[in-house]
Parts: structure tokens; C-alpha cells; sequence
DNA sequence: CCAGACGTTGTT
DNA sequence: GTCTGG
DNA sequence: CCAGACGTTGTT
DNA sequence: GTCTGG
């Protein structure tokens, strides 16, 4: 997981519900994937702000920012260790802003079958992330990860990892730059409750018009 | 010591 | 930058 | 992560 | 099978 999610709320839903300040604009899509730009929000210690980043954390080390194509999720079990990782862990922590993810279920005929995860209350919620600033020449790349860990009852019978999706009540101990607490930070990455998500089947995830925004939202109505 | 990797998921 | 493998 | 290509010749 | 692009 998690090679794919969306967001198709608007933006002042979003600001509303996250709280946060932005100067770019957005555009929702039903299907995000890898090396795209992502809504993320971070703290400047003071306000949340938000911004677009692109989804392949690029370390700030990287030599070559191809490495980012292999840094799009991040295991939480040894993630403060890890020399990609532990950077950013200690002061580069993010929001990556959702509405529903997707995983794929192999079936026993060998096809893949899309799933999507969302809310039961149908909000948007948020993804635990690292971020990082790499300088590619005169202009700064600011890159991201998902961090991912293992699934809960819902997800585990599509697949075996699952995102890291944060409460609302964490997200300023997750966000705050000067918060080192290691372990405390650590006991955030752990499974989603099940009882507040669910999932249904996809039909496809190709980009169609049976699949665009007004359609997934048709699905999230009719049920 | 230097050189080279630094990651995850899923294996048609 | 920092760790691992040789 | 999945989907889709996996090639060359010859050039708008 | 493996790489690239999104």
C-alpha cells in the first residue's frame, strides 16, 4: 500500500475542517498517484499551513531525485532509524489530506479488484507524513511520504498494510516541529480504528468518465 | 578504511 | 548526512 | 502503489 | 520479467 488515494472535497471544506492557511490552489482528483503534487499541511510553529508537495520523499541528501519514485510510503516500525527517514521523523512531520484511499485485492481468478477505504461519516481525513526540501538548482523541490503499518479489520482482507491515518485530537503534537518525543510520536502510527471505516468495490481505476469525481461521490451517496 | 546504498510492496 | 558491506 | 510498455526510423 | 510514468 499505498500507491493510490483522492481528494475530492473542496477547498474550503477542507480548510474549514483542517484549519489551516494556503496560498495555492488545488484541484480534487478521484485518483492520486505516485510523483504528483499531494495537499499536505505543516506547522510553522505558530499556524497550520498548507500546501502542494510532491508524493516520493526526496531526501535532502539525494544526489538524484529519482530516488523519490522508490520513497512513497515509509514503514512506521523503524522509521525514526532509518538513514531515508530519520530526518525528517524528527523534524519534518506532515498532514497529507483525503478523502478515501484504494487498495487492490488479488482474487483467485488472478485479477486485481480495487477497493476504496473511506469514513464512515464520509469526512476527510489525514494521512501521517514526512516531508523534506531538496534543492534542484535555484528551485527547492518539496517532496513527501505516506507512512504506512499494519491493517485493521477492514482492510486486512484486501491488504496487509494499511496508511497511517491520524485523529483530529493528534494532529498538533504530530505537527509541532519542537515535539522530539520519539517514543510518544511513535505510538501515534498505529492502525486506524475499523469501526469508523469502510470500503466497497471499485469498478476500475482507469481514468474515464465513469470514473471522475461525480461519480465516486454518486457511490458515496447511493450508499 | 572507502564505496555504495539509503525503500516498499508483492512476486505476471 | 549516515549506515552497511566488503 | 498500479498500469502499461517492452522498438526503430526519421522528423512537425 | 522488469522498467517507466502517473
Amino acid at each position: 500500500m499505498c500507491g493510490r488515494f483522492s481528494l475530492a472535497e473542496d477547498i474550503s471544506a477542507l480548510q474549514q475542517y483542517f484549519d489551516f492557511e494556503i496560498s495555492e490552489e488545488i484541484s480534487p482528483r478521484f485518483n492520486i498517484a505516485p510523483s504528483q503534487r499531494i495537499l499536505t499541511v505543516i506547522s510553522d510553529g505558530q499556524k497550520r499551513r498548507a500546501g502542494t508537495m510532491k508524493w516520493g520523499l526526496v531526501p535532502f541528501w539525494a544526489k538524484d531525485e529519482k530516488i523519490g519514485y522508490k520513497m512513497i510510503n515509509a514503514r512506521a516500525e523503524g522509521i525514526d532509524e532509518k538513514p531515508s527517514f530519520k530526518h525528517a521523523f524528527k523534524r519534518r512531520r506532515c498532514l497529507i489530506l483525503t478523502d478515501g484511499f484504494y487498495e487492490w485485492k488479488k482474487q483467485e481468478d488472478g485479477n486485481k479488484q480495487p477497493y476504496r477505504f473511506i469514513m464512515k461519516d464520509k469526512k476527510p481525513f489525514a494521512f501521517a507524513g514526512l516531508w523534506e526540501t531538496w534543492k534542484k538548482g535555484e528551485q527547492p523541490l518539496h517532496s513527501c511520504t505516506i507512512i504506512t503499518t499494519t491493517p485493521n479489520e477492514v482492510t486486512e482482507d484486501v491488504h496487509d498494510r494499511m496508511p497511517v491515518i491520524l485523529h483530529q485530537d493528534s494532529y498538533d503534537l504530530w505537527l509541532n516541529p519542537k515535539n522530539d518525543d520519539t517514543e510518544h510520536l511513535k505510538s501515534l502510527l498505529v492502525p486506524y480504528p475499523a469501526e469508523e471505516m469502510d470500503l466497497y468495490p471499485v469498478s476500475t481505476m482507469v481514468n474515464s468518465p465513469k470514473n471522475d469525481i461525480s461519480y465516486i461521490l454518486s457511490q458515496l451517496n447511493s450508499k
